[in-house]
DNA sequence: GCGAAAATGGAATATTCGTTCTATTGCTGG
DNA sequence: CCAGCAATAGAACGAATATTCCATTTTCGC
């Protein structure tokens, strides 16, 4: 072993996948090719650890098991068992008793209240993680960019999307962004205050709805970048809409949740308003 | 081993966490003492079997590991090992890159929005799993045969409760459920239309707002029914409402989700449905 | 190129854990 | 009260798996 400097090959596991997770970000780029490859395959399939051999993760790897035993050691840990150890306490602790606590409301039977709301639980969550596993952040990053540069920003959503784009309209007015809900109140749009400068936020799903596509037609006309939130395909609106946001949302029956599409319409709102201030 | 009649001790094991807990209801009151206690301790710790040791259940359960054993194989299985790999099955597929997924996004670094999205997407799912767990069934209950026994229900709901009002009204017009939305267009309350046999829903979060404790003061005086939708603690509420539903809702910021609200609300809705028309 | 030190792969070993076996206990029906 | 059978507990066994060790290869400084 090296005399001097000692590279700092900690005693101490760590006792958190996050403090994991930076542990192994220091470590990258410092190891030798094996490891390097242990690291590499672990940090992209961190969710399996908990329930994979060492064997497995050696295959998976694509590395001899004696260079994961290796690895582990690096990361400070005594072995596998105790690395495993860290991943299984995550895990376990991350859904405590929820699925049996889905599984005994459901238990209740078809149709009872406790029932239904086990079943938009369940669908609420799996929007949710869809959302997380298919985020496309180009999109995202390409709308907070035109929704940031916008003068004012036009919020349309009619129908089931309505509450989306009211929730939206009530968080830009909390962080003194300048937005405009085109409720259809009266029946008269506000379409001449579509001006230069401004930009347009359709949220909408299949069907889509008359109104919508008529403002962002006359978005279109009026040179104004429109962003869209919308579910796959987007068909319909890939021709006239210059960002494109896609959220699986799933249903129960025939309604939504719309977890996922408000979670996704306020981290975008959050991101406006904070680039819009520097 | 016995002659003729052989008890349905099926050589095919469950292939679902469904079809488990079937069998083991199927069984419940025709075991023996150890094999009952077994069977108790598994129903309410289902999650626990995918990453504990027989060694484990057999203690959380107070019976020797070969009663484990013998459970396991009247369950269908060859042992515990088979048992145990449906579990870890089922785990896995709950999460499939879900985590490692999200802490990559996070990874891109504070005020990112992807990062955002992250952070809404870790709040959305916590409440909607707190909701679950903290529901009260009796309330849930007694909510729905209330509004199912209204002529009209009455929406209220503004601020930031207002995207799952408008989502009810949306709702409960494609049920058919005669529903009015008090929007509070036009600064005119739909107050007058408050009639006797009609009752009303409030959604409101803490600070709560002016308009909507006025208008279930009125609904009290007039002696409707009212439910509330609400986070804990419901003081103030405890004393006009009649029933009163919480939702705990995880923010991220100064904003939340409403995936636990409108999870409960849609379920709400359904079940109203459902009831009026039996 | 040569030598030392690090890295590597695979076999040998230790440990943990599931599974089976059997003696004993506790029932149940005659 | 006794025979017969089911149920049970604990120990012994065996398979799976983590871990260590060492011979061989590779890498890097001189």
């Amino acid at each position: 072993m090296p005399r001097g400097e000692a590279p700092p090959e900690p005693r101490v596991p760590p006792q958190t996948v996050e403090e994991f997770r930076d542990r192994l970000h220091a470590l990258n780029g410092q190891l030798p090719r094996r490891l390097q490859q242990c690291a590499d395959h672990v940090a992209t399939h961190l969710d399996r650890i908990a329930l994979s051999t060492v064997a497995q993760v050696a295959q998976g790897a694509g590395v001899p098991p004696s260079a994961v035993m290796r690895f582990c050691q690096i990361m400070g840990f005594t072995g596998y068992a105790e690395m495993q150890r860290l991943f299984r306490k995550a895990l376990s602790h991350a859904a405590p008793d929820y699925a049996t606590r889905l599984a005994n409301l459901k238990a209740g039977g078809v149709g009872q209240p406790a029932t239904l709301v086990a079943e938009f639980v369940e669908a609420g969550r799996q929007s949710i993680e869809a959302l997380a596993r298919d985020l496309n952040e180009t999109a995202l990053n390409q709308a907070v960019t035109t929704l940031a540069q916008a003068r004012t920003i036009h919020l349309a959503g009619f129908r089931r999307s309505f509450p989306v784009a009211s929730y939206l309209a009530y968080v830009f007015d909390k962080l003194g962004v300048p937005a405009v809900l085109h409720d259809g109140v009266a029946g008269l749009g506000h379409r001449s205050t579509l001006q230069p400068g401004d930009a347009l936020l359709a949220i909408t799903f299949a069907p889509y709805s008359e109104e919508t596509l008529a403002l962002v037609a006359q978005a279109r006309d009026r040179g104004l970048p429109v962003v869209a939130l919308t579910d796959p395909p987007a068909s319909q609106l890939a021709g006239v809409a210059d960002t494109i946001l896609t959220v699986t949302e799933i249903d129960f029956g025939a309604f939504r949740s719309l977890s996922a599409v408000i979670a996704l319409a306020l981290a975008l709102a959050v991101a406006v308003a904070a680039r819009r201030e520097t």
